[in-house]
DNA sequence: AATATGTTTGTGACTACTCACTAACTAACA
DNA sequence: TGTTAGTTAGTGAGTAGTCACAAACATATT
């Protein structure tokens, strides 16, 4: 089935995604995203010159996924602590419909063979940090957080459980609701982090 | 130059967690341990008798590893907080001594090729759950630690600062001391979780 | 002490297979 | 009819694992 070049361009990189969590980011081979789509191998390397250059699509497609759910959270408007929680549920949420993310952050892939692909999943998470820390900083400054904290340890630890969430759900059967079970414990530690006079 | 089995597999497990430290998990073949000390590739299928059992051999050095760490800690004696700084401080000295556990633990070879091996490290982070999480309970039922809590959630907060710092610190240049920044941010959670009192 | 016998460790050449990538050709579409 | 998506058939570089054989070692016997 002869479909645009846009077409198959998005429908190759949905199913890197598909497989990479299905087999590991390592076992997405060019003939197993073909044949997975329905074309011979060969017909990928039209639409890409190289695989390396495939994965960097991949990385900005979910990338702009994450752009774009941080935007929507941060749109709220409504006090810092409520941009601030939907920017953890935002992330859990990217997480789930993206499932093999944690893996493909620790991939042969990633690490080795494309620094490129690297350097743009850590500038991310480098972003990530940074937007919570800012709305941390407004809310101490509103009275709302307590304020004996450096507000990028308190972003510290609030991606550090983002990641260890995620790391359980990934490694594990992924047999809980990764976004109910990460606000569940971000609730937790956001009464930890709250100012006592309330 | 000939050398007993024992020293030689051990030699052989030493060099898997070198070079998945240097080139990553995945890059390591047969060929590349082989060249590295100094014998030919089949060399190595005299000593294990697949590539698997090669990393279920590695993945038992390390987790021994792991559970002489943690004894270690828990047999300081002193109070519930004293043991539960030393569990995590052993947690990030092992990681920093063994430096390609971050990456192992989602490479293709223990999440796809290996179910073994997944197994293992699975169980290990399930015991250092427990671990934590026993003197948690502790330290609230002595009023050190404040009790409207569930340790559990406790628990997954620590585990969760452990892997969140380990990860930053691997996806990063590791640019950082590990230990120290660990156990700087372990300080930080600490006082968040401390009872009100003191 | 010297030699014979079996065992263990290692080699070199090989197999069967997988992978990314290429070149020449073909069929659908505008 | 020219452009573009796709195919068929390959290449070269790995990869785990095998196998016949050799050299080092251990031990028992003379």
């Amino acid at each position: 089935m002869r479909k645009s070049a846009e077409l198959r361009k998005a429908e190759i990189v949905a199913t890197v995604l598909d497989l990479a969590d299905g087999i590991g980011p390592d076992r997405v081979t060019t003939g197993a995203v073909a044949s997975q789509i329905g074309v011979t191998q060969a017909a990928l390397f039209r639409h890409f010159p190289t695989k390396d250059a495939l994965w960097q699509a991949v990385a900005e497609h979910v990338a702009e996924g994450l752009a774009l759910a941080w935007d929507g959270a941060l749109n709220l408007g409504d006090g810092p602590l409520v941009r601030l929680r939907a920017l953890i549920a935002a992330q859990f949420a990217q997480i789930a419909a993206t499932p093999a993310l944690p893996m493909l952050l620790f991939s042969r892939e990633l690490n080795v063979t494309n620094a490129e692909l690297r350097a743009t999943f850590h500038g991310r998470l480098t972003t990530f940090h940074g937007l919570l820390a800012t709305e941390i900083r407004t809310a101490q400054e509103a009275g709302v957080l307590r304020g004996d904290m450096p507000a990028n340890d308190a972003a510290v630890l609030l991606t550090s459980l983002v990641q260890g969430v995620a790391i359980r759900w990934a490694l594990g059967a992924r047999d809980f609701d990764l976004r109910a079970e990460g606000l569940r414990l971000f609730d937790v530690q956001c009464r930890l982090l709250a100012a006592e006079g309330k």
